[in-house]
DNA sequence: TGCATATTACGATTTGTTTCGTATTGCAAA
DNA sequence: TTTGCAATACGAAACAAATCGTAATATGCA
C-alpha cells in the first residue's frame, strides 16, 4: 500500500470535492461550480487545477484544446488522510465523541439510522 | 448568538487542543508538550500564542510575569466551526457516511456503543 | 485562409502562516 | 542592590497558498 505525501489545500479539496462527484470536468465546468459559492477568477480555478496535476491530484487528458480533468485520488483515502487528525484535535481522539456531534446535529433519517444501528451490532458481536 | 469570525489555523489548533485539556496553562508548558511532537523553536510558540491572543482566541493572565493563558473559544463551538464544512467536502454531506467512516475504522468500546445506540433510539422515536 | 474567441501557460503579486533572532523586561537569589 | 536567568515583545524573514494579468495557442467559422 502507497502512502501518500501530499496533502490536498482547502480550495483543492474544492475542486476534489466536485471531480468525485463529477468523475470528469473541464476547467469551465469545475469554475463554474466554484464560482457559484466563492468569488475567484477563472484563471485562479486553471491555475489550481494546473498545479494539482504536478502534484498528481489529478489527471488530465489534453488530447484536445479542451482538457479534461479527473481525481488522482480517491474520496476515501483522502477521508482516511484527514479523519484521524480531526478527531484528534477536536474531538479529543474519541471517534465516538465525534460521531455524537454529527449525529446530533443533523437528523439522519430512519435508513440511515437503520444503517448505523446495522453496524454497531456487527461491531457489538465481535 | 455570536458568529465567530476568526478560524484557527492549524498551529492554533494544536495549542487550543491543549488548553482545552489543560484548561490554564503557560507559554513554557504548551511549549513542552507541542514540542514534544514537532521541532519548534519555544519563541514560535509564544508568537503563536501572543497572535492568539490578538485575535481573542485565548485570554491571558498576566499580573504575574509568568504569563498564562486559556482558550476563549470552547472545544464544542470550535467543532461546530469545522464539522459542517468537513462533511461537505470529504463525505459528500452526508454525516452518516462520516459516523459510518468514524465506526468502522477505530472501534468503539461496549460502553462506548451503548451510548450511541442510546442515542440513535432517541432519534429514532422522533 | 484569416479572424474572433475560448483556452491554456506562466510569471508575479498578494495574502496568510510559521519561524526565529534579537532586544527588552521583571524577578529572585546571592 | 546587583546580576543572571527566564520570560515576553517585536520585527522580519522564510515559506506556503491563492489570485490574477498578460501572453501564447488552438479551434472553428466566416
Amino acid at each position: 500500500m502507497q502512502i501518500r505525501t501530499t496533502k490536498p489545500t482547502e480550495s483543492e479539496l474544492d475542486i476534489l470535492r466536485f471531480l468525485w462527484h463529477k468523475q470528469k470536468a473541464s476547467v469551465r465546468e469545475v469554475h463554474e461550480e466554484l464560482s457559484s459559492t466563492k468569488d475567484v477568477g477563472y484563471t485562479t480555478t486553471l491555475k489550481l487545477m494546473q498545479i494539482m496535476f504536478e502534484k498528481g491530484l489529478v489527471l488530465r487528458d489534453d488530447k484536445s484544446k479542451v482538457h479534461i480533468y479527473k481525481a488522482n485520488v480517491s474520496q476515501e483515502s483522502t477521508q482516511q488522510q484527514f479523519l484521524p487528525k480531526f478527531i484528534n484535535t477536536l474531538f479529543s481522539g474519541s471517534s465516538t465523541q465525534l460521531v455524537m456531534q454529527a449525529l446530533g446535529n443533523h437528523k439522519p433519517s430512519p435508513e440511515e439510522i437503520d444503517e448505523i444501528q446495522q453496524l454497531l451490532n456487527e461491531l457489538k458481536k465481535k
